[in-house]
Parts: C-alpha cells; sequence; structure tokens
DNA sequence: TTGCGCGGAGAACGATCGTTCTCTACGATA
DNA sequence: TATCGTAGAGAACGATCGTTCTCCGCGCAA
C-alpha cells in the first residue's frame, strides 16, 4: 500500500487537473478516483468531503503559483524587472495550450456563493499576491498605491486572457505596468 | 393567461437573480419555475433548455450592463470623462449589497468547459465592452492601444472586488487608467 | 497454518438535477 | 350548451452526484 502522503499527492494532482479542465462541480468523485487510482474509501480517510478536497486543491495550486512567480522573479536583477516578470509569468502561461484562466477565479465564481471554505481559500491567495506584489514594489521605492494597480491589471489580463481565448492580454497588461511604474517613479 | 412576451420576461428576470446569487448549477429549474410563477412546461416550452435560458439571461445582463453604462457616460462631457466614468459605474456597481462579481465572469468559470453556447455568449459581451472602450479611447483620439489596457483594469478591478469582498479596487482602477490615459496623451 | 485486520473495488443509497408526462380545469367556438 | 384545445400543477423518470457500506482478498502474528 502507498503511504498516506503519496496518496494524498496523487489524489491532489489528479483532482487539480480534472477540476481545472472541466470545473469543479462538472467532476464527480468517482473520476477523481479513477484518475488518482485511489479508492473512494482512501479518499474519504484523507478528506472529510469534496469541500475539503478542493481546498487542499486550491492549496496545492498557490504553491505551483507561488513557484512559477518566484522562478520568473529570478530571471530579474532590478525590482522593476521583478514586477514586469509578473506579466512575461503570465504571457507564458496564457499562451499553454491547457490554459483555461485562472483556476482560482473559475473557482470562486462556481463556489464561493455556496461554501465559504472555497471562498476563503480564494480570497487567501488573491490577498498573498497583493502582499507580494506590494514587497516588489516598496523594494522599488515606489509609492505604495502602485501595487493594487499592478495587481489589478495582472488579475485582469487572467480574465481577459481566459475569455477571449488569446494570449495578448499578458502583453498589454505589461505595457500598461510600465507605464504606470514610471508615473509612479516620476 | 400571460402572453409570451411577459412569461419570458419573467422567467428571465427570475432566472438571472437567483443565477447570480447562489450560481447557475446551483439553481434548479423548479427554483426558477417557483421564484417566476411560470409553468415548467411554460418554461421549456420558451426555451429549449436550460443552457438556452442561461445564454438569454446573458444577453438580459448585458443589455443592463449597457444602459448602465451608457447612463454613466451621459453625466460626462468630454471623451476623457466618458472613460473615467466607467469607473464610476464600477464603484457604484460594487457598493451594492448584492454585489457578487461580474455575471459573465461567474458564469464563464463555471460553465465555459461545459457549454459552448454560454461560452460564447460571455466572449460577445466581453468583446463588445473591448469595442466600446475602443470607441472612447478613438473619440479621445488617443493611440488605439490604450483601450485594452482601460479594459484590463475594468476585468481586474471586478475581479478583485468580487474575491475581496470590498469595492477598492473601482477607485484604484480609476487611478491607474487617469494615469495611463494622461501617458497616452502626453 | 490459521485467524485477523485492513485496504481496494465498486455496489448501494438517498438526494437532486434536467426534462417529460399525466391529469385536471378552464375558456373559446359552433 | 357541448366539445375541443391548451395551460397549469406537479408527479414521474432516468441520470448523476456525494457519501457510505459490503464484500473479498491479501499480508502479518501466533
Amino acid at each position: 500500500m502507498i503511504d498516506e502522503a503519496t496518496a494524498r499527492e496523487k489524489v491532489v494532482r489528479a483532482a487539480d487537473e480534472l477540476f481545472y479542465t472541466r470545473g469543479v462541480q462538472a467532476v464527480g468523485m468517482d473520476a477523481v478516483r479513477s484518475a488518482a487510482g485511489v479508492s473512494l474509501k482512501r479518499i474519504y480517510s484523507l478528506f472529510a468531503s469534496k469541500d475539503e478536497l478542493i481546498v487542499a486543491v486550491l492549496r496545492y495550486r498557490t504553491e505551483i503559483w507561488d513557484a512559477g512567480l518566484a522562478a520568473a522573479a529570478l530571471r530579474a536583477t532590478t525590482a522593476r524587472e521583478r514586477i514586469l516578470a509578473i506579466f512575461d509569468f503570465l504571457d507564458a502561461w496564457f499562451r499553454e495550450p491547457e490554459f483555461r484562466g485562472c483556476a482560482f477565479i473559475n473557482t470562486h465564481g462556481e463556489l464561493s456563493a455556496s461554501s465559504d471554505a472555497v471562498a476563503g481559500a480564494v480570497r487567501e491567495q488573491k490577498s498573498a499576491f497583493q502582499a507580494y506584489v506590494a514587497g516588489l514594489v516598496e523594494a522599488l521605492g515606489a509609492p505604495p498605491q502602485l501595487a493594487p494597480q499592478l495587481a489589478i491589471l495582472a488579475e485582469g489580463a487572467q480574465t481577459t486572457a481566459a475569455i477571449a481565448g488569446v494570449p495578448d492580454a499578458a502583453r498589454q497588461a505589461r505595457v500598461a505596468a510600465e507605464t504606470l511604474i514610471d508615473a509612479a517613479m516620476r
């Protein structure tokens, strides 16, 4: 038998991919079981309910997002470049064939009305992103009100790219971000 | 018996409110029937399926959105003010207690993977908004690439306000829009 | 070797969904 | 007035969902 941590990871990874591709409510627990290769009984011994699994998936996505953002920032040398790296990161993501929008925004639209736990997990991730941007803005020495403006650009790029189905929004948001940064530093 | 147009409107209005408040998939056709006071048989004679009703609700929302935007623009005298009126319109909307984010974004996150018709209706509305902004930018005499930047700000403000649960994003996006406009006109 | 406990597979359960069907009542027409 | 068509109310249907339960087989202790 596989150990608990491995089973947990298999379930979360499988659920993440299914939820992201088809939507959360469209995926039954049977489909998660088949994709993960872990029995329903085991799944329910690891997660008390589907809601709890959804929250675990969102936390897993948060880790991936954070790691991707950090990797993109590593390639930058200045604070300004680290901010713009966010939009390069988005650009690369939007071009992936599997891109279907921000999983947090999608899940929020789907379940925030019916699950406080899910809404809370999404809010947490977005608030962490806001804090990340605020840190970069502070390192740049720009006024703090620049940070939410840049975060709004990033959010808007994600929904625009998802709905329009083209990656242009990343580049457009990047240009806007440069303009906002320059104006804030003047 | 009430005439067809009236029945249609009652169903669409009731469905719109229910879908927006609780999410589309969380609302059964029975609930629509009860809220609208129109029998299931009648509903299915007006709409071939729930999917078709969803699309009708999205078109109804589009009309409301367009009318609200037009009313906000009426209060402005210059092209620049008409653009900024978008964000004032968002601000007032975000402060409504019933605000639960953009219905188009929410519905897209919920159903775009399972219904092409729904995804198409959402894409149509967003594309119309982009065209509206592009028209204002052209009237302003600013370079056309300003338009998608402003649209991204508006989209980002909507998701940010919905998830964070506070209306600040409208004001922040408005300030950013002013900066972008000024930079584009220089 | 013989019990025993635990995990896997998936059947079963109760609820709910979208959609259709049945039955009844009423209003218009000849 | 008698008859027919139609609409309303809601039961019914088949599918599917989240969750639990049953049964079977395998690995380990004495």
